[in-house]
DNA sequence: AAGAAAACCTACTTGTTTGGTAGGGATTAA
DNA sequence: TTAATCCCTACCAAACAAGTAGGTTTTCTT
């Protein structure tokens, strides 16, 4: 039940977009070294959300990339969709496939995928990037004390 | 988001081994043959159940293997934690770890990981295999129909 | 017009994990 | 004693992860 890097290095990028929003392009090489992730990696990364819709890019000097919606309108959800894949934790319990359960016993071990995948998409598709950053604003008031009650 | 096979194969054995509780040792062989996997990998596979004390083996002609508890005291969660390791997404929230958070914005990204995996311990350390059991034996009176409400 | 800052692109690499297979040895019921 | 069964180590091919390398193209600034 891991994610990779890819996930959390994208949803870690689009958080510092999110921070930044409506203050122009951000530089792939600012939020690279904020993050502490290696730029080239992410440039691999942003090309897949860029693609997907959920970043817009401006080219040339002073250039950089841009949330494609509002922070509020964007989940962890969609950036772990677009970056990971669908959330099921087994395929047979994955909507895009059509992959047909053959036996009763079967059935009842993708019940408990089911479930496990549900209540995933409940968490990840309910935080946006617009919580996270009144969390993050919540948390810079509390001075450091946040770190304690996770 | 996903589980290897290990964990799928793994729960289904236990499934298999709950489903005959009580009825003496269940060989490999008929576990595998019945839920359609590899002899030789779920070999390995409940190897690792029985060094967790999940399973007990009886050697020698008629052996195999019986739960080693009841089915309602071993639950999904104990399973995939032998056999993919602690369910925390990424590596900062797993309590083994002792990984310090340098920075409050990573903090928050980490706070979304912290309500990932606590939704998801919830749901597999909720289900035991009795209750597998159980809502197989619902399934089989409720002929096939259970299909198509999952 | 020149230079630099940025996005964009393809290919390569290195190590790990996955999902097994192969080939035996040890134990015990019949 | 023999067949069924658990037990063990080693090996393997393919895929994936997590980057690096080395460019091209676009556009702002001077």
């Amino acid at each position: 039940m891991k994610l990779s890097t890819k996930g959390q290095y994208g949803v870690r990028a689009m958080f510092e977009l999110a921070l930044q929003h409506g203050r122009g392009p951000v530089s792939l090489k600012l939020v690279a070294e904020r993050q502490d992730i290696s730029e080239h990696y992410l440039e691999q990364i942003i090309a897949l959300l860029r693609k997907a819709g959920l970043v817009n890019s401006i080219r040339g000097a002073q250039g950089g990339y841009v949330l494609a919606r509002e922070p509020g309108e964007i989940s962890v959800g969609d950036i772990i969709r677009v970056l990971e894949g669908p959330v099921a934790p087994v395929e047979c319990v994955n909507d895009d496939t059509s992959d047909r359960c053959m036996r009763a016993e079967q059935c009842v071990s993708k019940m408990v995928w089911a479930k496990v995948k549900n209540s995933i998409e409940q968490v990840i598709d309910s935080i946006t990037l617009a919580d996270m950053c009144e969390e993050a604003e919540k948390a810079r008031f509390e001075q450091g004390s946040f770190m304690y009650h996770i």
